[in-house]
Parts: C-alpha cells; sequence; structure tokens
RNA sequence: GCCUUGGUGGCGGAAUUGGUAGACGCGCUGGAUUCAAAAUCCAGUUCUUUCGGGAGUGUGGGUUCGAUUCCCACCCAAGGUACCA
C-alpha cells in the first residue's frame, strides 16, 4: 500500500497532470488579455477552423501549436499577448446537413463546436476563450453586415489612391458630371454632365452610383447547377459537372452583388512588398492578381458606326498585325457579320456555346475560328484587316478582342497558318518561317514605318505617343484579377442588410442591425427558383418601424408592379434581398474584432485598435492564398482608408504550416482467394493491396489480425499466412483522409501519452513549413524523454552548481530562444532532449538549473511544466516568469578539439588552447606524429589555421 | 509550358555567417533486468573495406585551402497556375 503511493508520486501522472492544469488555467483566466497594458503587446493569431462534423485530426493543430509556443513564449518574455479563437461556423457542410435532416445548421453547428471546443481545451492551448467569435453569431455578422454597408456607401477615387464616401461623389457630379473623376468603376458607365446628373430620375441616379459603389448590384454570369437548386464556385466544379452528385452545370446570367476588388488591385500588389509572408504565397498573389503593362489601342470597323478595342502588350508590335480576332462571345460580333458569313458565324457561336468553359481550356491544341466578313482599319498604315472570331480569345480577358500579329505571338501565328492568312515579319534579321518571335530583349523592329530600328521599349513608348496623339489608344495596366462575386443562393450565411424599393437597393441603418437570418420550412430553393431565404414567410421590410414583418405586408407595388394598387396600411414594407454572403465574408475582418469582439457600439473601439494594431504572427494553410488572405487584405485596406483600421496591412508576419500526410497501412489479398499475405510474402503473389486502418497496427508494423476481422467481416474467415508468426503491412504516405483509414485522432494519442507528447512530438516531426508523413510510432521518443526529464526533477536540492550544469543550462538557453524566434520548433525539442540527458548524466539536482529548465519547456509543454514549477515550491503559474536570460561567461572554453583535415578531409582530432596563435598552432599540428603518418614525407604546399575552428593542410 | 518550394542513412530530420556531414528521435541488432512480457537501462547502427583506409548530401560541371551551404546546366518530386493577348 505504502510503496504503491510512493509509486505514485514518483511516476509521470499525465493524465491526473493536465487535467489538473486545464481546469487551472480556465478557472484562473491565466490567458485572458486586456486592452490596457503598459508592456509591449503581441498579436498572435492561428487561422480560425470550420467546426466540421469530423472532429479534429492530428494534421489541424499543427499550427496551433506552434502558434501556442510562440505566444507563450512571448508572455514569458514580458508581453501582453494576444492569443484568441473561433469558429468560422458559417458553411456548406452544415447547411448540407440540414437539407439531409431538415434539422437547423444553428444546432448541428453548436453541437461541433462543442466537440471542437473539448478537443482545443485538451490540447492546453493558452487561448483567451472570452474573446471568442462564431461569424453564424448575429452578434458578429452585425459587424460583417456593418462592412457591407460601408462599401455601399463608398467608391474609390483614383486621384487621392483611396476609397471615399459617395456623398463626396454625388457633390462632383452636381457640380460637374463626371468627366473630370477618376474612379473605379463599371466599364459601360456613360458620360454625364452636371444638367445631365440634375435631370437624372432618382433611379437613374441610383442606377449610376451602383457603378461607382465598392459593393454593388450587377448581371453577373455564374454556374448555375439545376439538380442541386443553386450556384457553385468554379472549385465545387469538376468537369464540367457539380463535384457533389455528378449533376451537369450551366451558365447563367444573375443579378448579383460584387465586390469592387479591382480597384485595389494595385495597393493588393504592392502591399505585398510590406510584409512577411511565404514567398509561394506572395507569387500566388500576384499571379492571381495578373498585373500586365501595355496599351490599349481602338481599332475602327469599317463601313460601320463601331470601334473594337483591343489591350496588347505588345503595341510595338502594331504593325505586323494581319488580323483581328475577337471571342465568340464578343458584343459586336452579331453586329459586324456580313450576310455571306452569318451562317457561319452562327453555327460556330452555337458550338462554342456548348462547350463549356472548361472543354475550352482542355482543348488547346484544336484551332478554330471563323471570318466575320468584316475589316477594321489599321490605326496607322489605315489598311483593311480581316476581323476573325475564334475561340482561343477569351471573353472574360481583357476586352475580349485581340490585335492579332502572327509574327510574335505563337497562338496567332498558328492561328494565320491555319487559315492562311498573312505573317509579314516586322523583326529585324529573324526568320519566321517556323515559328513566332516573342523574344522582347532582343527585338528589333523593321517594316514598320516611325518604329524602324528600335527595341521594344524605344517602340512601345513611340507607339503610345502615336496612338495619343491620334486619340486612338494609350498606355494601360491591365489586371487579370476580377470583381467578387459576393452573393450565394444559400441559407447558411449572412443575410444582407439590403431590401429593395422599385428594384433599387436600400441599406437598412445600422441600428437596426442585426438582420437576423428567418427561419424556414425546407433549405433548399423555392419552386420558383429562388434562394432558400425565399421560403421565409417572415421577410420584409417595414420601412417605417424598421424591423422585419409578414411578408403578407408586402406594399402591393412590390408583388404586382401596379403602384397605384399600393395598399395603405401596408405602405413602406419592402422586400428583404434573399441571397447570402459568401463563406469568406465572415473571415475578413474576425481579426480585428478579436480586438474588442463585445463591442455593441462599433466594430472594435478605437483605443482596442491603436493598442493591438495588427497581427503580429498569423498561422495558416496555404489553401487560403487567393480567397481569404485576398479578400481581407481588401476589406482592411478599405478600412484603413476609412480610418477604422491603422495599418492597411492587417497581418506582419504569416507562415504557412505545412500539410501532416498519412502513412496508410495496407494488408495483400490473393485475387483469387480469400487469403492475406504479410507484406513480407506477396513478392511472387497476385495480391491487390487493401488499405486497413491505421489505429489497428502497431510500432512494428504488425496488424491486429483479430481486430482487423472485426473491422471488416467480409475478411472474418480469411487466411492470414503470416511470417515469424506476424503479419506485417506495407506502408505508404498518402493525404490523411477518412477514405483512406489512415486518419490519426488526437484524442486517443492524449489518452495514450498525454497533450504535452502529442504538442511535442507534432513540433518534433520536421520543420512548420513543411509537409511531413504522420507515424504515431515514433511519439514515444518524446514521452520518454518527458519521463526522464519528470525523474530530473525527483529530490531537488538547493545545492550550487556545477561549472558543467551551467554550461548546460546556458547552451540549451542560447539554442531554445533562437529556434523559437526563428519559428524552428523541432530543433528546440532536440536541444531539450540532450540537456535532459546531459543533466541527467551530470547527475544534476540543482533547483537555480532545474527552476529555468521548466521555463524553458514551458511554451512547448505547459501542463508538466507548470506541475513541476508548482513541486519547486512556487504558488503562482509559470505562465509569467520571466525567461531565462542566457549568460555567454558559462559556456567560454580554454580549450578546442581542433579538427586537423588533410585536403579539407578530416583525418584527426586534436586539442589545442584556445588562446594559441596561428603559429603556434600550426607548429603543434606540424609536430605531430599522425601529421607525419598522413603526409608520409611530402612537403605541405600550404597550411590554412583559423583559430578555434579549423586547421587544413593542403599537400 | 510557366512560377514556387524541395531532394541528406531503413524512416522523420540536424548542420543559423562556406569550416568535424548524419545531431536528436524512430526503427533495427546485441546485451542487462524479468518465470515471462511491458517498462527501463547499456552498447552498436551512412555505405564499403584486405580494418591501413576509401567513398559519400539528386546528376554533371565550376569557384575555394575547404561546398549539404555559393555559381552554371540538367534530372526528379510536391504545390500553385495556365490559350492572360
Amino acid at each position: 500500500m505504502l510503496l504503491e503511493k510512493v509509486e505514485a508520486k514518483m511516476n509521470y501522472n499525465f493524465r491526473e497532470i493536465e487535467a489538473k492544469w486545464q481546469k487551472y488555467w480556465a478557472k484562473n483566466q491565466t490567458f485572458k488579455a486586456s486592452n490596457q497594458s503598459d508592456k509591449p503587446k503581441f498579436y498572435g493569431l492561428s487561422m480560425f477552423p470550420y467546426p466540421s462534423g469530423a472532429g479534429l485530426h492530428v494534421g489541424h493543430p499543427l499550427g496551433y501549436i506552434a502558434n501556442d509556443i510562440y505566444s507563450r513564449y512571448k508572455r514569458h518574455k514580458g508581453f501582453n499577448v494576444l492569443h484568441p479563437m473561433g469558429y468560422d461556423s458559417f458553411g456548406l457542410p452544415a447547411e448540407q446537413y440540414a437539407i439531409q435532416t431538415g434539422q437547423h445548421p444553428a444546432v448541428t453547428t453548436e453541437v461541433n463546436i462543442k466537440r471542437y471546443r473539448e478537443q482545443l481545451d485538451q490540447l492546453g492551448f493558452s487561448f483567451d476563450w472570452s474573446r471568442e467569435v462564431r461569424t453564424s453569431d448575429p452578434k458578429y455578422y452585425k459587424w460583417t453586415q456593418w462592412v457591407f454597408i460601408q462599401l455601399f456607401d463608398s467608391w474609390y477615387n483614383q486621384k487621392t489612391d483611396k476609397a471615399e464616401d459617395i456623398h463626396g461623389l454625388i457633390s462632383f457630379f452636381e457640380k460637374e458630371g463626371n468627366a473630370n473623376i477618376q474612379a473605379a468603376c463599371d466599364d459601360d458607365t456613360p458620360d454625364f454632365s452636371a444638367e445631365e446628373w440634375a435631370s437624372f430620375s432618382e433611379k437613374t441616379k441610383q442606377e449610376v452610383l451602383l457603378k461607382y459603389r465598392l459593393t454593388y448590384l450587377a448581371d453577373t454570369e455564374v454556374n448555375w447547377c439545376p439538380a442541386l437548386g443553386t450556384v457553385l464556385a468554379n472549385d465545387e466544379i469538376v468537369n464540367g459537372v457539380s463535384e457533389r452528385g455528378g449533376h451537369p452545370v450551366i451558365r447563367k446570367k444573375m443579378t448579383q452583388w460584387s465586390m469592387r476588388i479591382t480597384a485595389y488591385a494595385q495597393r493588393l500588389l504592392d502591399g505585398l512588398d510590406t510584409v512577411d509572408w511565404p514567398q509561394p504565397l506572395k507569387d500566388s498573389q500576384t499571379n492571381w492578381i495578373g498585373r500586365s503593362e501595355g496599351a490599349s489601342v481602338t481599332f475602327k470597323v469599317k463601313e460601320h458606326d463601331a470601334n473594337i478595342e483591343v489591350f496588347t502588350t505588345r503595341p510595338d508590335t502594331i504593325f505586323g498585325a494581319s488580323f483581328m480576332t475577337l471571342a465568340p462571345e464578343h458584343e459586336l460580333v452579331s453586329q459586324i457579320t456580313t450576310p455571306e458569313q452569318k451562317e457561319a458565324i452562327d453555327a460556330y457561336m452555337e458550338a462554342t456555346a456548348k462547350r463549356s468553359e472548361r472543354d475550352r481550356m482542355a482543348d488547346v491544341k484544336t484551332i478554330s475560328g471563323v471570318f466575320t466578313g468584316a475589316y477594321a482599319e489599321h490605326p496607322f498604315t489605315k489598311e483593311p484587316v480581316p476581323i476573325w472570331i475564334g475561340d482561343y480569345v477569351l471573353a472574360s480577358y481583357g476586352t475580349g478582342a485581340v490585335m492579332a500579329v502572327p509574327c510574335g505571338d505563337q497562338r496567332d501565328y498558328d492561328f494565320a497558318k491555319h487559315y492562311n492568312i498573312p505573317i509579314p515579319n516586322i523583326f529585324e534579321g529573324v526568320d519566321i518561317s517556323e515559328e513566332a518571335f516573342a523574344d522582347k530583349e532582343n527585338t528589333v523592329i523593321a517594316n514598320s514605318d516611325f518604329l524602324d530600328g528600335l527595341s521594344y521599349k524605344d517602340a512601345v513608348k513611340k507607339v503610345i505617343e502615336a496612338l495619343e496623339q491620334i486619340g486612338q489608344g494609350e498606355g494601360k495596366i491591365n489586371y487579370r484579377l476580377r470583381d467578387a462575386v459576393f452573393s450565394r443562393q444559400r441559407y447558411w450565411g449572412e443575410p444582407f442588410p439590403v431590401y429593395y424599393v422599385n428594384g433599387m437597393p436600400q441599406m437598412i441603418a445600422l441600428e437596426h442591425l442585426p438582420l437576423e437570418l428567418p427561419e424556414v420550412e425546407k433549405y433548399l430553393p423555392t419552386e420558383t427558383g429562388e434562394p432558400p431565404l425565399g421560403n421565409a414567410t417572415h421577410w420584409a421590410w417595414d420601412a417605417k418601424n424598421n424591423k422585419v414583418v409578414s411578408n403578407e405586408m408586402l406594399s402591393q407595388v412590390q408583388h404586382d408592379g401596379h403602384s397605384e394598387l399600393d395598399s395603405e396600411s401596408h405602405e413602406g414594407v419592402y422586400p428583404l434581398e434573399l441571397n447570402t454572403m459568401p463563406g469568406w465574408a465572415g473571415s475578413s475582418q474576425y481579426f480585428n474584432r478579436y480586438m474588442d469582439p463585445h463591442n455593441d457600439e462599433a466594430i472594435y473601439s478605437q483605443e482596442a485598435i491603436n493598442y493591438w494594431q495588427d497581427v503580429d504572427l498569423y498561422i495558416g494553410g496555404s489553401e487560403h492564398a487567393t480567397g481569404h488572405l485576398l479578400y481581407s487584405r481588401f476589406w482592411q485596406k478599405f478600412l484603413f482608408d476609412k480610418g477604422v483600421a491603422t495599418k492597411d496591412e492587417f497581418a506582419k508576419k504569416l507562415i504557412n504550416q505545412g500539410m501532416i500526410t498519412g502513412t496508410s497501412a495496407f494488408v495483400y489479398k490473393d485475387l483469387d482467394s480469400n487469403t492475406l499475405f504479410s507484406k513480407g510474402l506477396k513478392e511472387g503473389k497476385n495480391v491487390i493491396p487493401v488499405h486497413a486502418d491505421v489505429s489497428l497496427v502497431n510500432a512494428s508494423d504488425e496488424l491486429d489480425v483479430e481486430a482487423f476481422k472485426k473491422w471488416q467481416p467480409e475478411y472474418k474467415d480469411a487466411e492470414f499466412v503470416l511470417e515469424d508468426g506476424k503479419y506485417i503491412v506495407g506502408r505508404e504516405i498518402e493525404k490523411m483522409s477518412k477514405s483512406k483509414y489512415n486518419v490519426v485522432n488526437p484524442d486517443a494519442i492524449c489518452e495514450e501519452y498525454g497533450a504535452d507528447s502529442l504538442r511535442l512530438y507534432e513540433m518534433f516531426l520536421g520543420p512548420l513549413e513543411q509537409s511531413k508523413p504522420w507515424n504515431t510510432a515514433g511519439i514515444t521518443g518524446v514521452h520518454s524523454f518527458l519521463k526522464k526529464m519528470w525523474k530530473l526533477y525527483d529530490a531537488i536540492e538547493e545545492s550550487e552548481p556545477t561549472a558543467e550544469n551551467l554550461k548546460t543550462l546556458h547552451k540549451t538557453i542560447k539554442k531554445v530562444e533562437e529556434d523559437i524566434e526563428n519559428f524552428s520548433f523541432n530543433t528546440s525539442v532536440s536541444t531539450f532532449m540532450i540537456c535532459v540527458n546531459e543533466l541527467t548524466a551530470q547527475k544534476c539536482k540543482s533547483k537555480s538549473i532545474l527552476e529555468p529548465l521548466a521555463i524553458l519547456v514551458s511554451p512547448y509543454a505547459p501542463h508538466i511544466a507548470e506541475e513541476l514549477w508548482e513541486r519547486l515550491g512556487h504558488n503562482e503559474s509559470i505562465a509569467e516568469a520571466p525567461f531565462p536570460i542566457f549568460k555567454e561567461k558559462y559556456l567560454v572554453e580554454s580549450t578546442k578539439e581542433y579538427p586537423i583535415s588533410f585536403n579539407g578531409k578530416l583525418r584527426f582530432k586534436l586539442e589545442l588552447p584556445l588562446d594559441m596563435g596561428k603559429d603556434e598552432i600550426e607548429a603543434a599540428v606540424m609536430a605531430h606524429e599522425k601529421t607525419h603518418a598522413q603526409l608520409q614525407g611530402r612537403e605541405p604546399k600550404k597550411v590554412i589555421v583559423v583559430p578555434g575552428k579549423i586547421v587544413n593542410i593542403v599537400g
């Protein structure tokens, strides 16, 4: 009895310890951040998760652990730390589940969040849960709706290069029309004078303003899936059919809200230079924005009152343009096609319309096109230029039309060859009989009138000047980036704070927000094809009383379009927007809301943002490169323009954690019989590999045969051919996924080894940014390290540390501090192991060594550190204990074991005093018997001596 | 095709400014302890070797007294992107 008790005290009982400290942290609010502090601030943020029904697997917490370590470290370093967590809780899976089961998404979301919270708590994170946000919480999405309204009330002034209040634009219009305004606006914005503006009806004014607002309503082509009754995002479509169910998808024009992110294209590009983000991520944003410099050129169409505008990056080759190509969807096609060509053109347009965008992209080798019969006029030579249509020109890029220069562009070249169109050569000394010449650097222009003899750069400059002179072009920068469609025909998303009067959108005032999601019977689209919110019976806006009312109250004028029938009693009730916002709406400002999450008066107070400013360290997956991270930067810049945010980039440093891949296990089934061969016996047999659940396999790749039979009853009676009495499985690295049965659940690992072991092991696997395979077997290494460390604190003494003890401690402090600052968490774990191994060998019991060691370990393995800290006699949490200070003096050595190399190869080592000079070292080495043995009588050509480092003898 | 990142033992990986390649851990081998197992501890573990040594960081070159590290060319893998005019 007594013996058991003693043993229990000595053993590392991680289950008890971890539960104890998790409770302590929660009860004492150890990690609650204050918005008032004299300390410097540190804001460490991990991307908040979508709470899925499957829960976390070991790959998910990797970034959280890293950020938790860094944040805890900063706390030890005297920073006031903000380390929050929340949930991106609007989203598709909950809605799909609701459609299938009828359960309200809010209910399933709540259940999933609870499960997530349990799993997160179990890992011992230092999150300030008092600041939790949920995007689906009306108190939170009130502010998502608020940002939307701010965007609606703003336009982008290109002269001041920032977003400004829409009222300023209206006064411009009133004073001088829109001629002198440089603004981000729709391409089809008409020119008008102040008088014309004044004469516009209220509705026309609103329509014009929509062309300038930073969020606007417009007809947009979307991917509509009739079978699913919804629009799909591009990534939800695979090979032209829906990812879910494989239903056909068509392009459909729908009135949708869009975000004028293109207004910020250049600033989004420039801002990348100011942040410490991974290069691949910056590159993919740069590519996505797709800036290209060139010129826009206007070609007049002969015999028509029409112009074709093209964008080209090679205006210098304009004299080589021998035809033009329009996208088949180009608006001028039907207008300019001659009667003789009409039949061919119609047939071609019909054929292209049938092909999906994806088919067209996939099939790049087939050259196809049709001549319209029309000609454009070359701006300089005035020669006729035949106008073709061809599906190699995309309607969605540039102007949907190109001036084709076959000698300088391979696609134009191929097209010209295929249809026997002339290929004039405008390059000096270049052979174009085989292929086009696209080398800008070595370009010398010829046969080009006033451009002859010029280089690419000079010719571009000169031709743009000439185009401007004749009013047929100008220098232009084109972006690939499109405005972002912001409407979704979904239920489980933020409602737009919008109602419609005479078809024009009106914003609901801030004091009446949030506009809460209505209850619906069904989560599917209505029979008339309206979004799920069309099923709501209580979804109309009473603009007089500012509240949501029953649809029955809708004004007659809205109902059937006859204003004279407007019902008196129901006046001022209007329909509400039926679309909801996309998934990225709620995540585009959450990082700022954490600064002041319970503020009901503002998205956050100015005091809060003045103190916290921006995120110091943001960790999350690289899959958000062109979604969340681009949209968030856009909203941040907008709020910066409005003076709401203090920084125009929200995150100083960003790290993409690598993916943790699974190590799948395979059994080998004989093709002809129900026989399973162990891995070593499958050679020469006709077998197929079958996935086995990784939880049925031990560290030595042995399969638990009985458990396997139980798991897959079809193998209940199978014959297992063993080797040495064991069934050995094959292993392969694959993406961690349910279907591959290689998902490893953190709960089971915490149960068997503890959260501290899991945290250490995830870090120990390798560099944070790299993708790396998971193999649970290796966790025993870090687990026995913790046991060894625990043992070290068995009998703590107040004794003086030895010089050796101090050296071990201080080299550990130095290395761990450097590692954390460099986000090299894997190497710190090794350093801890070395330190504990050394102190164990030294039989160190000194409190003055073991106390700082506990602090060093605490960011990584916080539970054991707290427990040891308490055993060292402290009553307060270790969380705020100051980080140990490294002292160089303990590492100073008097001698050095010099590596002695011959021709760069190490041959032997020689211990010499460190204060020995160059010549003395050389003399000592040359006198050594092993040197003579190496040289075998040869005279060395040269002796390199780097004191304190190395000796190298050449010869 | 283009852009990016990477390539080191059986495996994960280390070597931070060019200076002892393979730290640390897994696995494996042998041993101790145990009735036995687990756990723990000790020793070994890049390859090769005639036991002196020799070779070695994707391949081939280069710079250097010295290269995993810097330069050039190429190969392979992963991720992103693609008829972008």
